[in-house]
DNA sequence: CTTTGTTGCGCAATCGATGGTGCAAGGCTA
DNA sequence: TAGCCTTGCACCATCGATTGCGCAACAAAG
């Protein structure tokens, strides 16, 4: 029916013309608002029936002008390549979906500039709301969008301008620490001066936090923890493969066991053994705060901590649908520690000291 | 200086009252177009300072409606559950931003329904093209897009409505089978009866060409193909883990290659392996029909096919930045072997009968 | 001093949906 | 039968950017 170039959308005027009606009636049966117009039943019957036929979908752009409401939902991202950022991406789009409302997820590779220009990007097409998800700078992002009136929320990192959902990295880290040693412990290896802690920016929240659930599990062991066994090196796999041969080096032998941070880094790791000792894969004990599924077969002994992601995103558009807004708070998940594909149990857990913020 | 409720954003008429011009003219110069409107060079610099002063960024809901366009780029893709899906989001990213357009991405998890739903629900928000990774059906999808004006171009699938940027799924399984083939002989291994390919669904695309390759670089070695060997099981993980246990059960011995035909696939795999047989890890030959970075260091002998994603998204944008608009085309991109983190040549790929397609 | 051109810019319609307001027709009461 | 209320709908301004058209001012030409 329509010719090419005239026409590309049915509009709610098509539908007027075909009804013998006014655009505003069409409108008004098409959007829901028909009942408190006083539309009779009839017509808005009609007219749902020829929209139906004439295959009608609401021009959004139209509609987003006018109301101000786009119904969009932006999320940045750091990126997509771990099963982490992943599931996080996927079960956002679902429940956004869920909700009626467009997801448009993009990831910004952890540069704050490139955050803010797409943060920007997104103010421009009037997105409902941002998500930002382990960003830079979250404050930062949440003044820009205060002042247009959206608001944001954090995940996985938090701020102080917006409610933040994230995991518990203090007691993740705690308690993969915790399972390494009583693994050790077990297997009768001695573990004080073996226990490297590879990966991660000392000054960002998720490594700080990991840290000292890291040192707070080897003290509340009875044992010292060893401050040249904690090599935070940088993410990147690169970095954490030079690490760990510098350490190797260093020492002159193979750790006994490993928290690493990050499933990047533990590439770096894993890389450096598979090359130089692949024997050292099926002794030493592996812990990785974030889960990959074949990170998990490769060695013998790999605790991983994954993170709740399910939980999380419950949470946050817990938060998100609720009415009045939140005041900025910060909700945390507690992450699961899993060993051998199943949960794994803390019977250490009741000697945890200190589970509260630093 | 905008007041919480009433203004939320600059526009080009607040600029306007401030330039003491008129929007038109404020329009033009922000959009570019004041060269061929006879705007002074002294008013456009005023106004362009002005802006800069306000903070001006153009609503771009407004700019769609009027002129059609919207400058965003859709895209589905199946999920972000793997190396070689994120890759292909990330790029495309950092390429369509590269292009001033707002890349949308959404997973759609392999649904049919899904897929068309998604795909026209970025319709009514008049995206300017629509690009199908691995969609289901996209010559369906195709056909909406095209009632609307609204090009597509199929990526990693092909579809015969538009153009479609694949890799080339018979070299790729070729060369990966004689890569396995080159070392079996190399070991001095017999595989002529213990070759499996494991995974995927023999009615897709990728499938029906992989397994074209597999047999074809078999026969090509001079043996047989084993037809009981190929167990196209499905992707899932426990799908392949299932028909791998029923395999070794019905045998009662470990095969000496095993082609599998997705990382997901490959998962299954491994989990049977690390969980049964984990020597077998050292001495099955493994063929993974996509890479991912643990796995190449999990088992020792292990090669992967890597697609080249570069080279396909290049090539699909340069198909989106050519004009006149291309004919439905299908460009095949060749992915590349690796082994032990390296590329891999084919000393036996002269030997490769027929590239050419079905 | 009139005609013809050029430069520089403003006016107003337009895209499609929304929602305030107005108004006719019919029913009901006084 | 006038007055009033309810029902059912249409009219029109509006959101912000784009764009065809027109027109004033000034210069150059005749």
């Amino acid at each position: 029916m329509p010719d090419s170039a005239s026409r590309k959308q049915v509009t709610i005027y098509d539908i007027a013309d075909r009804a013998g009606t006014s655009a505003s009636t069409v409108g008004a049966v098409l959007n829901g608002s028909w009942r408190t117009r006083r539309i009779s039943e009839n017509r808005a019957n009609t007219i749902r029936k020829i929209a139906n036929e004439m295959g009608y979908a609401p021009n959004m752009q139209a509609r987003a002008l006018r109301s101000v409401r786009s119904r969009m939902i932006g999320m940045i991202i750091p990126m997509y390549d771990n099963r982490y950022f992943g599931a996080i991406a996927e079960r956002f789009e679902l429940e956004a979906r869920a909700r009626g409302l467009l997801p448009m997820t993009s990831c910004t590779r952890r540069e704050p500039e490139l955050e803010l220009a797409t943060v920007r990007q997104m103010l421009s097409y009037n997105v409902d709301r941002i998500v930002c998800a382990g960003a830079s700078d979250p404050d930062g992002i949440a003044r820009i969008c205060q002042a247009q009136d959206v608001p944001t929320i954090n995940l996985d990192l938090p701020g102080t301008a917006a409610p933040s959902i994230i995991s518990n990295n203090y007691t993740g880290a705690y308690k993969l620490t915790a399972a390494l040693i009583a693994r050790a412990d077990a297997d009768n290896r001695d573990w004080h001066e073996d226990f490297l802690f590879v990966g991660g920016r000392p000054t960002d929240h998720y490594t700080s936090e990991r840290i000292r659930g890291f040192r707070d599990a080897i003290a509340d062991a009875g044992a010292v923890p060893v401050e040249d066994n904690i090599l935070a090196c940088g993410y990147a796999a690169a970095k954490s493969k030079a690490a760990f041969s510098a350490k190797i080096e260093s020492t002159g032998r193979m750790p006994t066991a490993v928290f690493v941070n990050s499933t990047i880094s533990l590439e770096g790791v894993f890389e450096w053994l598979a090359q130089y000792d692949r024997a050292a894969l099926d002794t030493i004990l592996f812990g990785s705060f974030d889960w990959d599924p074949f990170a998990q077969y490769m060695a013998q002994n790999l605790f991983s901590v994954r993170q709740d992601v399910s939980a999380m995103l419950d949470a946050m558009f817990q938060v998100i649908d609720s009415d009045p807004p939140h005041d900025p708070k910060l909700i945390q998940i507690e992450p699961i520690v899993i060993s051998d594909g199943a949960e794994w149990h803390a019977e250490t857990a009741s000697v945890m000291k200190s589970e509260a913020h630093a």
